[in-house]
Formats: C-alpha cells, structure tokens, sequence
DNA sequence: TCAACACACTTGGTATGTCAAGTATTTCGC
DNA sequence: GCGAAATACTTGACATACCAAGTGTGTTGA
C-alpha cells in the first residue's frame, strides 16, 4: 500500500466523519431540546409506534441494534419515563412484550413530525437529486467493502 | 414543506447513519482489538504525538472536542494506563499540561499505522476519485446547511 | 491595591453504553 | 421424560460522556 494513497481520501475521511458528527449533535440537541427525548429513547418509540405497539425485547434489541443489556437498561429508564411498559408473553415465559404508553404515543408522532422537518432543513434541502443518488451509491460501496470481512 | 419530499432523501439519510454506525464500530473494534485503545484515547495520543508532545488541557479539549471535565476524567483514566503524564504550567498556574509518555508514543505509532490501513481496506479502496470528490461535495454542502443556523 | 470577574481545571451526580456472569425458562437429544 | 444446551432477559462492574458546582489562580478597573 502506498503511503501517498492517504492523501487521495483522507481528507474526505475527516470531512465525513467531522460534518457527521456536527450533524449528529444537533439532530440529538434538536430532539432533547424540543421534545425531551434522547435519540435511542426515539428509536424506541418509533418502532413500537410503527407496528402493533409492542416489540418481544430479542425484536427491539436488533431493531435499534443496541446490545440485550443496553436495552434492558434503557428500557429501565424509559418504563420511569412512562413511555413504554413491560409485558409478560403468555406464550413464553423467558420472553417480555415493550409496550408503548399513550404518553409514548403522543410525544413520538410530534417527535416524529419536528425530527422530519429538522432533517429536512438540514440534510434535505441541502442535497439535489444528483447529491442524493451519490451518497447513496458511496454509501452502499462502503456497506460492501466492511460486509465482507 | 411537502410531506412526500421526505421519500426523495429519507432512503439516502437512513443508508448514511446505517452504514457510518457499522464502520464506526469497526474502526473502534479495530482499535481495541489491535492496540487496546478506545478511539478517543487514540485522538489524544496523535494529537499530542503530532505536536511537540504536551498540550494546554484547553487546547487539547478544542481539538478534539471534548467537554472540560470529559477530557479531565479522560486524562485520568489515560495517566493510570501510562499513556500521558500531566505537568504544571510554569507560566500560568491554573494551567497543566498533558504530554505524552514513551510508551503512549510507541504505542501511537503503531496504531496510526495500522488505523490508516485498516481505513485505506473499507473506506480507501471502497470509493473511486469520483466518489471520493462527490462525498466531499455532499459533506460540504451539510456543512454549510447546519452552520448557517 | 483590592474586590470583582474571568479562566482552567476537577469533582459529584446522572445518563448511557459494553461485557461477563447470573437467573429463569424452553427445547432438544437420547 | 430428563439432563444438557440454548434462549431471553437482568444485574454488576466498568468506561465514557455531560452539566452544575466547587477550587484555585490570574486579570482588571476604580
């Protein structure tokens, strides 16, 4: 490997990651400020939300792809929130059901709705259709090179 | 703001924070396994490596963005592994500086080298010049997007 | 010069994540 | 059936971050 191959993508390097996490820290800022929630705890919330309203914990835990201690212990916290609540599967008694509250409900869809409208401003309508076709592209390139491993 | 807009770039914003969280946690996965260290561990050791070895604690907080007490508690863990050592500031007493210490700079020369080719194998030889240059377009143009606010 | 303010850092409390180990329950193979 | 293995989740120890408050040191203006 060449050592002057760095200087051909390094710089994209620490653009992507220093723009990334710029962005990162005002989408969480944004939805603490706005609307009390840290960005797992809307992760949650959405995909509770999304189907029934409740999620077997194994399910949640490769949704948000959060290891089956993290979650337990978010949930923790989420369940003093009153956003979700456990409930016991009749069907397997090892298993437990995550169960959005109505207080859950209610904060995700304006969550929902103010977090879209934040992306929108900050990554949407910064991009055109050729940005967009092409970071999908780069993307999926990258997705294969570190699948393959 | 037109909801179905969100179609045209949600795929796109959803494809990024997938892909960087599973590259990210490869790098750090990369780091730990092969050298011991944690990613912000390593941002200390090469920033204090890169300039005459020690670094005012508020200088090294701003560069690699950091809260005060983060890097403080940082710092701590980082002098019980030997890696940096704090000295005084004759100068200004409020002042300490971090410098580092032979072992942390052994151990950053071999982690900066095998960092940079573990970069160059899943994000180097993923991307061609054309995505390297349209990656650096689309982060520009974030960048733009959320500093104007 | 000296009180008030600014600055540099640390400490305590909380939030969040990991892994390793533990508990309880179900399934599997003989 | 029954003991071993797999599965689902929790708990404890630790790493890491933040903010708010505390300590000590410099700077500044009347």
């Amino acid at each position: 490997m060449d050592t002057d191959d760095y200087d051909r993508w390094m710089p994209a390097w620490l653009m992507l990651i220093r723009t990334y996490a710029r962005l990162w820290d005002q989408v969480e800022a944004q939805m603490r400020r706005d609307h009390g929630l840290t960005l797992p705890r809307y992760d949650v919330l959405v995909h509770l939300d999304t189907v029934d309203g409740r999620l077997r914990l194994s399910e949640l835990a490769k949704a948000i792809v959060l290891s089956p201690s993290g979650l337990s212990k978010l949930l923790d916290r989420m369940e003093a929130s009153e956003l979700i609540r456990r409930e016991p599967d009749p069907q397997d008694a090892r298993s437990t059901f995550a169960r959005i509250t109505p207080r859950g409900r209610s904060l995700v869809a304006n969550a929902r709705q103010s977090h879209h409208e934040f992306l929108q401003r900050t990554f949407g309508d910064a991009l055109d259709a050729r940005d967009v076709a092409d970071l999908t592209r780069i993307m999926e390139r990258i997705r294969r090179a570190i699948t393959h491993r």
